[in-house]
DNA sequence: ATACATGTTTACGTTTACGTAAACGATAAC
DNA sequence: GTTATCGTTTACGTAAACGTAAACATGTAT
């Protein structure tokens, strides 16, 4: 049958606080099942929680990942909501793209820095 | 002669407020020379703001943009500076090529999620 | 039975990165 | 000469994303 976690099994699994996770289900972005008052945590709810925290490695605020988790729930077949999920979907798509430019942009930058500082390293070194 | 900005000059070309560039002032991190009260800002004044804002961008602290630039800024010929600097650069270029990884990961995800939405989009279509 | 780990809610605190308002100085335009 | 524009300092405010402490419940091990 389907995998479950407890809240410290995801928290330690992805090196968070349980805090953190209570705190996404006060926002309303990660609600898991209950078991008595125990919180149980479905593997969905643990892509779920994947995506938040890679949206937040990337840049994404924790609203703006809700906006699209909730897109993808509700767009259970409803055409309407499916046109809007892609939309927004490829608006994220572009921004992701901006941001690997960038990306590019600051390892050059840094490599042609880093470069100049071991070639004035050499220098001080022949000038012994 | 070396060209120079005022304040506005410059948070118009980049989009961001006065007070954004008085405040990275008052944490040391862009300091203008001034021409009475007045800030004056210099071509590299203006290239420390742009690599603030794209470390912004990119997911690095202030304090993080700070290390490196006051790293730099300090290493005009000491070994040891130029050591440190090589060294710091290279952290932020490991934590960069992660970066990317994670980057072409959500892409890949979210290339799959909208074609599995365009996908649905077809059937509904052709249900009717 | 009791200690201990793990969970719960509630609530106030903290850091980062600015926003915003007040009250004022200096320069340019009419 | 005053109005408008652009700048200044000082200071309090704010939103996001949690941290942390208190006080308590529950299940597991010995």
């Amino acid at each position: 049958m389907e995998p479950s976690y407890s809240i410290s099994e995801l928290s330690n699994e992805f090196g968070v606080t349980n805090r953190t996770i209570r705190y996404y289900e006060s926002i309303g972005i990660l609600i898991p099942k209950r078991y008595g008052q125990k919180r149980i945590y479905s593997s969905s709810d643990r892509v779920t929680l994947e995506l938040i925290l890679r949206g937040k490695r990337l840049g994404f605020s924790l609203s703006e990942s809700k906006e699209i988790i909730d897109l993808y729930s509700a767009s259970q077949g409803e055409e309407r909501q499916l046109k809007l999920l892609i939309n927004k979907l490829n608006d994220k798509r572009l921004e992701l793209l901006e941001k690997r430019k960038d990306l590019n942009t600051a390892l050059a930058t840094m490599d042609s820095y880093s470069a100049k500082c071991r070639q004035r390293l050499k220098e001080l070194e022949s000038e012994k």
